[in-house]
DNA sequence: GTCCACCCTCCCCCCGGGGGAGGGTCCAGC
DNA sequence: GCTGGACCCTCCCCCGGGGGGAGGGTGGAC
């Protein structure tokens, strides 16, 4: 493919739908490089080579692509990384995907008339040391975590004494980074791989139980966060979640039974 | 529901999952009001009504509904209307989702060695007039405009000479705005409603053929575009569209034909 | 009375561009 | 050779939906 003609930007422009202006941010973005500069008047010249480029650009970038991934995309010349790099996207894509179908089954739940009243349990529950894996983890990786770390923990606990657990930290929530920890009480906790003995401290707990899907769990939240208040209640530390019964046990979602507990300590009545 | 104690921010944030800052800015955005301020200190305070409210505003966020739209939906108390703003932005939702499958679908035939040689034939074609419909319309909404004007011209031009065709102006891809035009080849061209008699001009035109769905038809275009500077000629004026095989003559893809035409003039060979 | 967690406002940063100002360059036609 | 207009350049500010952090005021538990 010989370049018969050097390209002005408006021409390439033209040629590959991207707007003059973005192209000069490719540019400066050391993304899409003009074939040359002219040193005096800055006047970028472009091959008709770099259409294919061009377009590969603007795929990429109607996917959401970050220009910066775009760039390692292009620079990397082994078609296997690069087809690696573009699936690496397609699943985070499909991932995103599954969030806002979550979103919509929570939203259409939540405009509904509110029916159900909560249903909240007061509860003293003591410490008590099991086996879990704890980590600082981002809000995006939490559930990709969750599996790798739940599955150790079976493999290290074979005689669970209870049903799984996890705690985790408000930061996770607020800031999208924080501490989270993932148990199985045993009664002999060992140190295996990521797996350590922890001992939970012992708390007062406001604890209900969420039903189904974890998509609309906030509501559930929600209502158990008002009733906290109600009863003049603060709360104190991570959430602890109790995993009932999931999809280990039942691949029925509308099976599944999530108990959460929010420490909380009496706050003086004015 | 009786508000039995008023929240500090903190407290409301960590009850909603909302960030403290995120709180701020959807009081400053007139969004969420807290119950009340402080007047000496500015303190916000919240009530416990006010958690479903927080969480509805989670939810649209999480499906990136602006905010501006978050506050309509929220000041609109029927339940319709509100249902309706919500089901339009998942429709918008929706389409996102068939763009993105598009471009993925594209994506990856563009990352395939390329195969084709391209074959554009140069055409004189003489200036005609045909029944036409015209706008100026967004990219985002020119396929929406498309099904509709050509449905108005379907109905107009009974006994059409030729396949319908669409003249999209450059802006249109550069700026997201622009002109564009549909028409059907007729012997007899009235106005009717939209419909209106339309003399193309004669242009010399590099013509080739893509085929199968429009989802990576910027490929075509590179490949013409390729050629056309190859071949030392500009592009001048807006690109011609002939649907030879669309939609309408069969329900599978693999068999559309397009016909792009992109008019052009010779330079001067230094 | 002191400490510390909490709260306030204000400003700058991120991304991927768009809009526009203000000025230089190229080329066709006269 | 001159002029007009299309084209090109850089530079700065704008958007939305927050995050990070500075610098300072408040409230309550000990």
């Amino acid at each position: 493919m010989d370049d018969g003609r050097v390209l002005t930007i408006g021409e390439f422009s033209r040629l590959t739908h991207l707007s003059v202006r973005t192209l000069r941010r490719y540019h400066d973005a050391g993304l899409l490089e003009p074939a040359s500069v002219d040193d005096v008047t800055g006047y970028r010249s472009y091959s008709t080579d770099q259409i294919p480029v061009a377009q590969v650009v603007h795929r990429l970038r109607e996917l959401d692509v970050p220009l910066a991934e775009v760039r390692t995309i292009l620079r990397t010349d082994d078609p296997d990384t690069r087809a690696r790099l573009v699936a690496d996207h397609l699943r985070r894509l499909e991932s995103e995907l599954a969030r806002t179908r979550a979103a919509v089954v929570s939203l259409r739940r939540l405009l509904e008339p509110d029916p159900a009243p909560v249903d909240v349990e007061l509860r003293a529950v003591p410490a008590v040391t099991v086996a879990a894996v704890a980590a600082d983890v981002s809000h995006d990786d939490v559930l990709a975590w969750y599996a790798g770390a739940m599955a150790e923990l079976d493999a290290a606990v074979p005689v669970p004494s209870g049903p799984p657990g996890g705690l985790y930290d408000d930061a996770l929530f607020q800031h999208g980074r924080g501490h989270a920890l993932v148990y199985r009480p045993t009664d002999r906790p060992a140190t295996v791989g990521r797996v350590h003995p922890v001992t939970l401290p012992a708390v007062e707990l406001a604890v209900t139980t969420h039903t189904g899907e974890h998509d609309d769990i906030d509501v559930t939240y929600g209502r158990l966060g008002s009733w906290v208040v109600a009863n003049t209640l603060a709360v104190a530390g991570p959430v602890r979640e109790t995993y009932l019964v999931g999809p280990r046990d039942t691949p029925d979602p509308s099976a599944w039974r999530t108990e959460i507990g929010w420490p909380v300590f009496r706050v003086a009545v004015p």
